[in-house]
DNA sequence: ACATGGTTTCCATATTTATGGAAATATAGA
DNA sequence: TCTATATTTCCATAAATATGGAAACCATGT
């Protein structure tokens, strides 16, 4: 992980529709949810939802796989995983407040 | 936290120079660093800098303080952590792959 | 081959965001 | 008060991003 694909995941998901997105995919788990189900959970007319899909399919946040005519959308956890690692990576110098109850790797 | 602030504090780290002057601060401390030495840290030209570290300020993830004539900015790590939260929280429905070796609230 | 339904591409438009020089503002010290 | 240094605001410009209708594309079932 570096800057530059770090800035490529946040954009991805530092947008209302595609947050939503990704949260839902990430709440209903590895199987994913077809492209139409997504849309009509969310509200969000085709071209939009395609827009945003692809956006989220290019910088890795989220997989897709066609089963029949459906497209399945799926969070991919592994690349989430890496991101939450770079951004909280080497904190902090001080042993004075850091992440409160989240991960620190710092031996404080 | 709820997605339009998510999308706030993601938008404000979503940009190469403000996600390594996030990540410069993360790594500092508590204690933070003056605008200036930012700027010849990572090299931006003071508009620009004044420009990234007030996007990080209102979004809430960058705190200021004066001192003297200098002024110091420092990561805000409890909003990091809500942020943190917000983003995996209710992963995930299956108990296949989730978020491997990181925060999963779930009782897989 | 045709019809249907799911999804994407094309396109024009509107909006937001980033950049950095120059000028303005603020703080401290002589 | 005058000067030096730190930081921000102003401004014009350039570039990137979001929106959604219409048309195209692609699988499947008949």
């Amino acid at each position: 992980m570096n800057t530059k694909s770090a800035v490529l995941l946040l954009a991805s998901i530092a947008q209302e529709a595609r947050l939503e997105i990704f949260r839902l995919l990430v709440q209903v788990g590895a199987d994913g949810l077809a492209a139409g189900v997504v849309g009509k959970t969310l509200q969000i007319p085709p071209s939009t939802l395609s827009f945003h899909l692809k956006e989220l399919n290019i910088s890795g946040l989220v997989k897709s796989r066609q089963v029949g005519r459906y497209i399945y959308y799926s969070a991919n956890y592994e690349e989430m995983n890496s991101l939450l690692a770079y951004l909280t990576e080497n904190c902090c110098a001080s042993k004075a407040i850091c992440y409160p109850d989240v991960i620190c790797n710092e031996t404080h």
